[in-house]
DNA sequence: TATGAATGAGCTTTCATTCAT
DNA sequence: AATGAATGAAAGCTCATTCAT
């Protein structure tokens, strides 16, 4: 958006700001584990002090969900991208694509879990939340469509979500696993799962030959 | 196991005062979110001081970890007596029975969470998880055996155990749906879960020609 | 004041946003509990940036000052009309008229109790008070010699003054009570204090012995 | 009350311990505006932690009415010695003795404005300020009483009451003026509403003589 | 003169852990 | 072995004030 006035400007300029906090904070999401990710060091981190943080974001959880929907925006932009690409077996790329995301933005769970399973969301926040979500289900529901899943589709991309971010928290940590080790697993599980939700007509063992 | 020795006596008891302050702390994690249950409230809630729940955990994670593992113990005991009823749609049913109990068990995840993601856990306590953790993906990969599905077991245990524990953190508090409907969904997801990790005739398109 | 020069205008000007101001502020006071009322919050008020008061207020105690005078300066021309009515009881109507003002300008002693037991007032601003402070103590000292007593009237005024500002930190808001219970009570006091204040000839006990 | 168990010893010794922070607190009270104590510099001036004074005070509010009672006690026990010392003038001196507590006690009244004007009391704590406060109101009445007041005690008693902090708010640290000469005029004021509040043969005017 | 984003010291409160008894 | 008071670092958040534009 090309600014028309000075007020325009200004108004970016502030905007350009709060996405700096959120930005740095995503990365610090990324780096660190969530629970060590705190006001203070988002507010180090940025260079700007604490006070600032609150002029832009009125509690921490409203920060916290901007940077859960500013993951959430990437990750769409990837599967879009992924969507188009018309190479073959697209539902087990758009998995791989979800779960090597999700690799290197591990807090997107902990995020997910303080969001949906503690309830630390305002009404208000609500339906941003529905927004992004509903658009994420909408492309796994076509890569579904495209592998040849068409009963229940949309139960279907809840459940293929769901079990993509069970990965996740299931194996993405595993201790005593070494970081790339446990990378693989997490896409090897990705694979499973993609295979699983596929249709699978060479799975049926041949009949009557 | 009858106590042969005094020693053995007082190392039983001991032992029960341990079970006895895990067994209290699952109660308020059932009960409780996550985030809410302190050292305190386990102390008072087992009518024994803090002092001596370090008496017997080093440490809060260690009491996690404990109250993990019966958690796990008592899945596992659930799953088993599931696999051994003779009905039909085992799989299907195995997976109901787990996302049921975990409906009913919900900080088991921030504690997976706490432990897998965070990496919260001391090499000593490591074996101890992996130890159940392996019991529990025997009987899911028994689970889908009988379901006809032969190929990667042990992955493929994996991928569901995963994904039924993504069905919970995605879903199990799904802000702004009430806590049956909630419940529901899991359960739902969890059937669409199982079948596509069903061997599945039935999805493959006539072939008639 | 006509404005005789450009300057006069401007500087006219000046005075009138200064006024506005504080007579935002001063509704805000009214209607919100002293510790609520902030300079952002006077700011949003007036639709006017914070450090447009700053221009106008070198702190916040000056812009509290303001707005207390200017309460004064409002008791002061309803205590007058009150006694140039010249009805019966004048000193128990002023004692009324006052108690029932505050009811309605709760933050009037938050504010005395800021600038008098706290001290937050700079010499500059003292003269400012003073003259306020005589002008009311004026007008009890009059309602006190209408109504009889002439000995001490000065220090009476004092004392009078003082007992219905004990009214309301004692009772305005007492805890459990409704309001209208509480502002119900205050005129009561209000009155028990004017009587004593009379010259009481009915309450000399009979003495016919 | 003499220890029978060593039980009683201990909680004897928590409670004194919990009246040592509370009696510090009382005394920075004392020395220091309301506005400047905080729960840190009670912690420093008790040579405790602040996690101590949370083990003993569930919040700052508690804390507060503790100091706030206590200073009630002592003003309860100062008002009744002198309601036993068979003196005349009995009402006089009870309004001196208690203007004078209240000027080594100043943050007596910010509390007063805190737990009445602004409400920081939980219905829980709301008991114990009116049983301090009952009392206190029992021995103004019976010094009305004494003093030949006879109509109306209760009431009265709150507009003694009343009007007997109104000294303070109003006078006790007026700006600009010395400690001494402040006190003075406190104690001169409670004089004239002691007057005013006793019955007044002698300031009828003789009439028919 | 008006703006309002930035500041940061300071607030109350929490809670795992320690240790003298 | 059991106790529970003491600890204190660290959390989220507030708000009067400043200052570059």
């Amino acid at each position: 958006m090309v600014p028309k006035t000075f007020e325009d400007l200004k108004s970016q300029e502030r905007e350009a700001r709060k996405k700096l906090i959120a930005g740095v904070a995503r990365e610090l999401f990324a780096r660190n584990a969530f629970r060590e990710v705190t006001i203070r060091k988002i507010a180090q981190a940025t260079e700007v002090s604490v006070g600032t943080i609150y002029n832009h974001y009125s509690n921490i959880d409203e920060l916290f969900l901007e940077v859960f929907l500013e993951n959430g925006r990437q990750i769409i932009r990837l599967v879009k991208k992924t969507l188009e690409s018309d190479s073959s077996r697209v539902l087990s790329q758009v998995c791989r694509v979800y779960v090597n995301y999700l690799n290197e933005n591990m807090s997107f769970f902990q995020m997910m879990s303080r969001f949906i399973l503690a309830g630390e969301l305002t009404a208000k926040n609500l339906p941003k939340l529905d927004q992004t979500m509903r658009e994420l289900l909408d492309l796994f529901e076509e890569a579904l469509r495209i592998a040849g899943n068409r009963t229940n589709t949309r139960l279907s991309a809840h459940a293929l979500f769901s079990a993509l971010n069970g990965i996740m928290i299931s194996y993405a940590k595993y201790p005593g696993r070494a970081a790339e080790e446990s990378r693989e697993h997490t896409l090897c599980l990705a694979e499973i799962i993609a295979e699983n939700f596929e249709l699978r007509e060479s799975r049926v063992p041949v009949q009557d030959n």
